[in-house]
DNA sequence: AGCACGCCGACT
DNA sequence: GTCGGCGTGCTC
């Protein structure tokens, strides 16, 4: 037989697959997409990918042998292998990046050094930090890591070396397989008892164990022994559940061949979700959008649903699924992470029942492993595995094998692109491509499409269907712009409300209606300035102002998470008067209680809702009508359906629009777009304030017309006349160094090299809004590509000038981060 | 990404 | 004179 040696890819930034020999024994059970541990490096251990097989190797190459195989089948299918291989091109990212993206925590390793003593403690001289790193070990600190946060600066490699070196202490790697299968102890009668007579025997010899006879009695009456065919089996939760017997009691049993314990596999995911509801009937207006977007399917891989808030787009999305499931075919219902709300989720429970798999970033390394498992079955055992998954981002890479349908709601999420680190990714765009892959149609939805899709819609590269009428007829909001200048120059402010809003949110709360406030900024204040020398705090790693956060009275950076008390006086001039500057939703909170004293005021933003359960608990309080005004942050824009809200305020449109951006005045539209939608969707229309200082900005009256087409055809005059998208592409490369000259040179450098190319349109390097993070300066440079151009080749062009320049000793291998559509 | 090897400044 | 910094290059 000849030898069989396996490429496989490891989960490092590096370009090429690695070639290891397979030993006999696993010749005839490897298989591609299994994973293997391999030895890579003088001492690593990783859990790599089987990319391919052959029979010959790399010549002049001394090959490692394959440590271990831990699949018995592949976790990964050929064609899941083959978006992989798509996204490592497109997004000029290694396949290794990808690997570590796509696999859940729990399927990857990696060997971690473990410390030990050696037992040889013949005196030898040691120096005081090998003491201290010796007196550590020996209280079971095992890893350099611990080691190191333990001793701080009193840590050093060289000690432990040295103490390696002297045979003190020994270090061996090690893996741990991080996923384990949960299992139960489940107990049944012992084999040897064969009848029913086997049975009464053995409860007579029970007679002086009292107790043990007793739980003998209880397990017959609990399960009904030799009432069926098939032996019964219990678990000893439920066995015991409501009794006084002890494990000690049972395990006598055991012990007396009359039980037999085993262990049983069990799921961590819920499993009483039996399908409990039935489609919803549609509206004549779904019922002829349903009908439209299977029209434009039998042309077009990809349907954009252009559908008001409202208009009922998950309904209709339902209705493809049950028909993809007819036809034997799995479906991936694609949200962004915030959108995966407890409405959405249990909706499609109830539906779909057992056949629906959720998966999301809020789910532990174990339960993302037991859906990735059942996703897999679904190729082996359709009855078992998920059909249809309801997912954020990572979705995509679960291992379909007979996908039918894609969804993508909220398309123009921004939050679909993964911004760091490697790959960066669009989640919708790769739907797109899985979609293709599979020949599985694609349907994208919005209220308001990203621009990029509207524009592919409109020159017919994917099928359009409007929904313009919200169900149960609710009218539009009307949206009122009050004039922000103009009320403070007249002293009419509340605080931070003009005299429209405010009178809107008094009258709607004398009503018992509800109030949401939209705020662009989460904190206190964005930042604070000493009043006598102008003073502002800044962090010490980024270049940002530090936000206050009035409730932990700190100033903190929400880039790094850096951050110091509040001074009681300024550092620089002893002045006590340091004031707070610009509003974030903490400090609307505190000052809008006075103005609306009785009133319950919440508020939702990161820092809310950062404990697991807040989320849920803030929606329940508006959805009961605890809260009477909720002041957030983006969040507040996501899918939540409120039927008391009247009134939605935008406290200041201006930071919105004014954002340095080509895509502000596309995303100022849709949030402000998305916000209103949360007014008013029961019983009378709606009202939405929009606060600015510039009401005679075209973007503004748009808004409020709320004419998208309009808006849409505004932009893309300029998108088209400054080359962006959709008439350009766009890459983004970010050069990181430490040094600010080595950024400024090596970014000079390569935006030369680029602008040789006549063809592109190179622009930069330039700082970007926040030019240095965590200590690491950035710059930035900009390449529009026309759409003509051979995208492989200019990416080929632009990767080779990359290394040219990280090349030179003069740049000392400075970063460079390349982003392919940037968001 | 790690990690080893290799070359120049502040200490016993 | 060495210890130890991190700059460069390789890992099947």
């Amino acid at each position: 037989m000849p030898e069989i040696f396996a490429q496989v890819i490891l989960p490092l930034p590096l370009h090429d697959a690695f070639t290891y020999r397979v030993p006999e024994k696993w010749q005839l059970q490897i298989k591609p997409g299994q994973r293997v541990v391999v030895q890579f490096g003088a001492k690593k251990f990783y859990a790599a990918l089987v990319l391919s097989l052959s029979e010959d190797a790399p010549a002049n190459i001394d090959l490692k042998e394959i440590v271990q195989l831990l699949d018995e089948e592949p976790v990964i299918l050929p064609q899941n292998l083959e978006l992989w291989k798509w996204m490592a091109g497109y997004y000029c990212c290694t396949l290794g990046d990808v690997f570590r993206a796509a696999l859940p925590t729990g399927l990857k390793l990696e060997s971690k050094s473990k410390i030990s003593l050696t037992g040889n403690d013949d005196e030898q001289e040691i120096g005081e930090k090998e003491f201290r790193i010796l007196e550590l070990i020996k209280q079971d600190v095992s890893t350099p890591d611990s080691l190191q946060k333990k001793l701080g600066l009193d840590f050093s490699y060289a000690a432990l070396k040295s103490l390696l070196d002297k045979h003190i202490i020994q270090v061996e790697e090690k893996i741990d397989a991080k996923y384990k299968a949960k299992s139960e102890t489940w107990v049944r009668l012992h084999p040897d008892i064969k009848s029913e007579k086997d049975l009464l025997e053995k409860e007579e010899s029970l007679q002086r164990a009292k107790k043990q006879q007793e739980l003998l009695v209880h397990f017959v009456e609990k399960t009904g022994a030799f009432q069926a065919a098939e032996q019964p089996v219990v678990s000893k939760k439920e066995l015991l559940k409501g009794t006084n017997f002890s494990s000690a009691i049972l395990e006598g049993l055991v012990q007396k061949k009359i039980l037999k314990s085993f262990q049983q596999q069990v799921s961590r995911i819920e499993t009483n979700t039996s399908k409990q509801a039935d489609l919803n009937l549609l509206n004549k207006y779904q019922q002829q959008a349903l009908a439209e977007v299977k029209t434009c399917f039998d042309n077009n891989l990809v349907t954009l649903i252009h559908g008001i808030t409202a208009s009922g787009k998950t309904e209709i999305y339902i209705h493809l699924i049950d028909e993809t499931l007819k036809q034997g075919k799995q479906a991936l219902y694609l949200l962004p992470e915030i959108a995966l709300t407890t409405q959405i989720v249990e909706r499609l429970k109830n539906v779909f029942g057992s056949k629906v798999g959720i998966y999301h970033s809020r789910l532990n390394s174990q339960e993302r492993v037991e859906i990735w498992k059942k996703v897999l079955l679904f190729q082996s055992d359709p009855g078992e595995g998920y059909q249809v998954v309801l997912g954020a981002r990572s979705s995509v890479f679960l291992p379909f094998s007979n996908l039918g349908l894609v969804i993508v709601d909220e398309e123009h999420e921004n939050s679909f692109k993964q911004f760091d680190p490697a790959p960066r990714y669009h989640a919708r765009d790769m739907a797109i491509v899985l979609g293709k892959q599979n020949n599985a149609n694609v349907l994208l939805g919005s209220a308001t499409p990203s621009y990029e899709s509207f524009y592919n819609a409109l020159m017919g590269k994917y099928g359009l269907v409007s929904l313009t009428k919200r169900h149960s007829n609710v009218e539009l909001p009307e949206i009122i712009v009050a004039d922000l200048t103009r009320a403070w120059k007249r002293k009419q402010m509340h605080s931070v409300l003009t005299p429209e809003l405010f009178g809107l949110m008094e009258d709607a709360l004398n009503n018992r209606e509800q109030v949401i406030l939209f705020q662009n900024r989460r904190g206190y204040s964005p930042f604070i300035q000493c009043f006598t020398c102008g003073w502002i705090p800044k962090c010490e790693n980024c270049d940002v102002s530090l936000t206050y956060h009035k409730f932990k009275k700190r100033l903190s950076c929400h880039y790094c998470g850096f951050s110091i008390a509040m001074p009681p006086e300024c550092p620089e001039c002893g002045s006590p008067e340091i004031k707070t500057r610009g509003f974030g939703t903490e400090k609307i909170e505190d000052e809008l209680k006075p103005l609306f004293p009785g009133k319950r005021i919440d508020r939702m933003d990161l820092d809310t809702t950062r404990s697991k359960n807040a989320f849920g608990r803030i929606i329940h309080n508006l959805e009961s009508r605890k809260t009477d005004i909720l002041i957030g942050t983006q969040m507040v824009t996501k899918g939540l359906d409120f039927e008391h809200v009247s009134v939605v305020g935008i406290l200041n449109a201006d930071n919105l629009i004014n954002f340095p951006d080509f895509r502000a005045h596309e995303r100022a539209y849709q949030l402000i777009s998305q916000v209103s939608g949360r007014a008013g969707r029961k019983y009378n229309r709606g009202k939405v304030v929009v606060q600015t200082s510039h009401p005679e900005h075209p973007l503004i009256e748009l808004i409020r017309q709320q004419d998208y087409r309009a808006a849409f055809n505004t932009q893309m005059t300029e998108r088209r006349l400054f080359k962006y998208p959709p008439y350009f592409r766009l890459i983004k490369l970010v050069v990181k160094h430490k040094k600010p000259e080595t950024v400024d040179r090596a970014a000079g450098q390569l935006a030369n090299l680029l602008k040789r190319s006549r063809d592109l349109t190179v622009l930069g390097p330039e700082f970007p809004l926040v030019s240095r993070i965590q200590l690491w300066y950035h710059k930035e440079i900009w390449v529009k590509i026309h759409p003509g151009l051979p995208l492989a080749d200019v990416k080929r062009f632009i990767l080779e000038n990359i290394s040219w320049v990280r090349s030179q000793p003069e740049n000392s291998s400075c970063m460079v981060n390349v982003d392919v559509d940037p968001a």
